[in-house]
DNA sequence: CCAACTGGTTCAATCATGGAACCATGGGAG
DNA sequence: CTCCCATGGTTCCATGATTGAACCAGTTGG
């Protein structure tokens, strides 16, 4: 059987995943917030394979992630660039990255992590707060239905 | 041939992927987060088939996402508990939530949202904020190596 | 003691992924 | 203008992953 769709779920997650939630979506914005526009480049930079690598451009642009625009070097091709919407993913690249950070050991290669452009000092870590702005850990929230 | 590992990644993002980057285990990390432990109750709520349930929980616990504790209702059957680690995907969790809340449609079925335990108010948006506190765009970070 | 529930395993079929080969355009050098 | 390489794909096949169904051993409730 197919792959189970999420997109009717009611949980905004399940949608969420349901759109990136594949191996390579993520990574592809991940380089294209790094400035990465080119075909080539997504394919130089994640090695996988260009079948897959339309494919899932292609499955970028419909959801509205990317979008395809002539190439800004004045030459025929054109390029991936992220919307409004694909930016928006800028936060949950960072969540991950924060957890890799912590979590994940990175082996003998070398660390790498997210700094301000402006002072190169570590960007903070994210929190949850309520809307008073108390921190909130993962027990003290719940989901509720709107209706 | 098979899945590529980003387990060698210097990015923690990629890092990050190779751990819970498939269709099921941060939807397992969710339900467990909302409370959910037996092998049961994830296979119903996330209507999954047994075989693959079986092999990502396995999976989860031997990333240190979950662990195995005897049942705490006395029962003889065992339950999956969330780990600290497991515990810290709660932030990512967040961030997915509110950009799939912003970006994808939720079909007819109901919206969903996350309030706090306590006042039962929505949570705050994620931030991403500098070391000095300024808040933080996709276009005002860097990645940088750490010797 | 028997039936149903829990938590799996095994199986065949189908789907997705990866690598390689191929190809139509664009662009630059001469 | 012409040749040749770079770009951005497409197609094909082999292999891996996912699925639903069937089956099964140990647990529990009645």
């Amino acid at each position: 059987m197919r792959r189970k769709s999420l997109s009717g779920a009611a949980c905004p997650i399940a949608r969420t995943l349901d759109v990136i939630g594949d191996w390579w979506s993520l990574l592809i914005v991940r380089d294209a917030l790094r400035g990465m526009r080119r075909f080539s480049e997504f394919e130089k930079s994640l090695g996988v394979s260009k079948n897959i690598l339309t494919q899932r451009l292609r499955s970028l642009v419909k959801q509205g992630i990317l979008e395809l625009s002539p190439a800004s070097d004045g030459s025929a091709y054109r390029e991936y660039r992220l919307t409004t919407k694909g930016r928006g993913l800028f936060k949950v690249l960072v969540a991950m990255g924060q957890w890799g950070q912590e979590n994940v050991a990175s082996p003998a290669g070398g660390r790498v992590t997210m700094v301000d452009l402006e002072h190169h000092k570590p960007v903070r870590k994210l929190e949850v707060r309520a809307a008073d702005g108390r921190l909130l850990g993962p027990g003290e929230t719940m989901i509720v239905r709107i209706d």
